[in-house]
DNA sequence: TCTATATATTTTATAATTAAACTAATTAGA
DNA sequence: TCTAATTAGTTTAATTATAAAATATATAGA
């Protein structure tokens, strides 16, 4: 290599395999960035809930995917929406029901299935707890202007498009 | 209200309660995207360690925050940095003490610390899975162009001083 | 129909995680 | 020096979470 000669994987060099490396590092940084925040925001809402409604986060989620689904939803549609373990649902459904929050019915037309619903008793509980949730989220992002929250709403868009075609191809 | 009025929380109205509304449901959205990408990524690499390292990520995560500390970390340093619990920290040391990977030492000057260091073989164990770990998240990312990352990394940045801000205040 | 395969859920065993209580050692003040 | 408060870490009890095996039902072919 001649004196003087930008060394291999210096951010200067253009190459192909340089800004291969070069990004694979910046990859990295981001990815642990977006943990940093996820973690940091989960933490936050889940403090609250606990502080404010002794309730937990996995709870909460669940009572939101079945408020938005007044006919109820399966396990296996729970443990999908959720990104969960379908062994995961049994249980937190388990200690929901002997709370009273929500009801297990069987699903018509398929003896297998369980249709899971809010029971009032649950629509009361979460309705509640959604109007703190939404100024919890509004305080933390409260740094953020319009601008800067569609821009990273298009981020992740795009991030979220790339991750779904990695799992396929 | 006069007739023809725009109704309250339109959202083509501009006033400051309105444009509060509005960008609510955008942070609770933002939100989301941030959680559904940030468990995509973390379900993915969880999968890749088990089936090619039978490894798991709390796991790898604490042997890569060793291994930036030569000089080893105590207890309270790796749980701060994890963002977990002090008793989480525990339970994972003890089983990475008992496989070998991790030892604890008494911190010199401090008597009810413990410095936790890699064993040579959890070295080696975590040189093995970082060139994967680094290849995984590439692939992951591959979706996104140099400008595409940057700008995600700018957008998060802003979201972390934001909830930095919220704690404070 | 019979059979194989797939689907829906639960069960089992274990790991990870939290919050709170606890122990031990350190530090800061009176 | 005492004493109180803080700090570091572990323990405890409960929840949350996973992966793998098991059970029961459904579906598709031969």
């Amino acid at each position: 290599m001649p004196e003087g000669a930008a060394p291999p994987l210096s951010p200067q060099s253009g190459d192909f395999e340089t800004s291969l490396a070069g990004d694979a590092g910046l990859e990295l940084r981001v990815w642990l960035r977006l943990l940093t925040c996820s973690t940091l925001i989960e933490r936050q809402v889940r403090q609250h809930l606990r502080e404010d409604f002794d309730f937990t986060l996995p709870r909460f989620d669940l009572l939101a995917q079945l408020d938005r689904e007044p006919e109820g939803l399966t396990m296996g549609a729970l443990s999908r929406r959720l990104m969960v373990t379908n062994g995961n649902v049994t249980g937190l459904i388990d200690r929901l029901v002997a709370e009273g929050l929500v009801e297990r019915q069987p699903a018509p037309g398929d003896r297998r299935a369980q249709l899971v619903r809010l029971t009032p008793a649950g629509k009361r509980a979460f309705d509640r707890m959604t109007p703190a949730h939404a100024a919890w989220i509004h305080k933390l992002f409260a740094g953020l202007d319009h601008a800067a929250l569609t821009t990273l709403f298009d981020s992740l868009a795009k991030l979220k498009t790339s991750l779904a075609n990695a799992e396929r191809g």
